[in-house]
DNA sequence: CCAGTGTGATTGACGCGTCAATGTTGATGC
DNA sequence: GCATCAACATTGACGCGTCAATCACACTGG
């Protein structure tokens, strides 16, 4: 962790410019804006949230709209217990049902009711046509470049390459 | 609302490309997981969400470091009811305090304490070289002009421009 | 002066997300 | 078979944010 005695890396070791800072500040601020207005807008289209929209895409998307807690959990990139706890406010407004899983006593298969189906299908539409106005039609396709190798860089930088797996220096 | 019977606008009448769909995904997420990151290291380093650094910062950059408690939600784009319960909560634990204010007896007036005040100052320093290790760094000068380019775009779409209010053609 | 209106700030109810248990069942090794 | 450990899923407690009241006080016009 530390650096004494090595030589610098290229990288890293003045302080941010306040130019940095302040696009920093933007972005996550821009963001927070933007998902704020796209989650009003949904909710007011379709009356799903945004986590109910992502887990009724994933249950919809999945081979015969049903999944195991653990997977649907993995799909979507959230704890366990959170979507446990979603599930059953989902469950309280009939979009979702459970049901014992037949292979493994210990899970439980999450799939869509009919009601679920219909909201998510009435909500995707409108929802993509909001994502369209109020981001899309913001941005010139080479600013879509742009900001996608911009995030290729934040992700690469968040998770480092799967290396070829010989390359592990002791620090 | 509908375009029947118009010519069509040059913008929008097609639908998203699945390309423009992935980018906003991955801004989404790419976004989400860097506040999630630098929470919790900020948490680690100093005791302090997100929040209560938001509130700290805008105290002790404040004239006298006190601030009305409607100027404070102002200057952090705050809703009242949002800062209140959070005040009671961070009163609590004994960062700031609220005084009835001298002018206005309706009004309180919040300052930082000197627990929050030292606080404050021991999370500044790793908190932005977080900041610059998590997402600084990561990024190029040319990458950092287009992100910038990029937010102006959004934000100018999100807040169109205060025309000079002679344009207000009728849909 | 005082009725009516508006503003500063708080509160309660409720949905949400995280963390640390908990209960249950499957898998493993003996 | 049985003890042990890991995995599946849930729960409770608690901090958090939003929305709709609510309360106290200031302001304004008559």
């Amino acid at each position: 962790m530390s650096d004494e005695g090595l030589a610098a890396a290229p990288v890293a070791r003045q302080r941010m410019t306040s130019a940095e800072l302040t696009v920093w500040r933007t972005l996550i601020d821009t963001t927070a804006e933007l998902r704020r207005v796209l989650g009003a807008q949904l909710l007011q289209d379709s009356g799903l949230s945004p986590a109910d929209y992502q887990v009724l895409l994933a249950l919809s998307e999945a081979a015969d709209r049903r999944l195991r807690s653990s997977e649907l959990a993995a799909t979507i990139d959230w704890e366990r217990s959170r979507l446990s706890h979603h599930l059953n406010r989902m469950e309280r407004r009939g979009l979702i049902r459970r049901d014992d899983c037949a292979t493994d006593s210990r899970g439980s298969e999450v799939s869509l009711t009919d009601d679920g189906a219909r909201m998510f299908s009435g909500a995707t539409a409108p929802h993509m046509r909001a994502i369209k106005r109020h981001f899309a039609d913001a941005l010139t396709p080479e600013q879509f470049e742009a900001l996608a190798d911009v995030l290729r860089s934040l992700q690469h930088h968040l998770h480092p390459e799967p290396t070829t797996r010989a390359e592990e220096e002791r620090s």
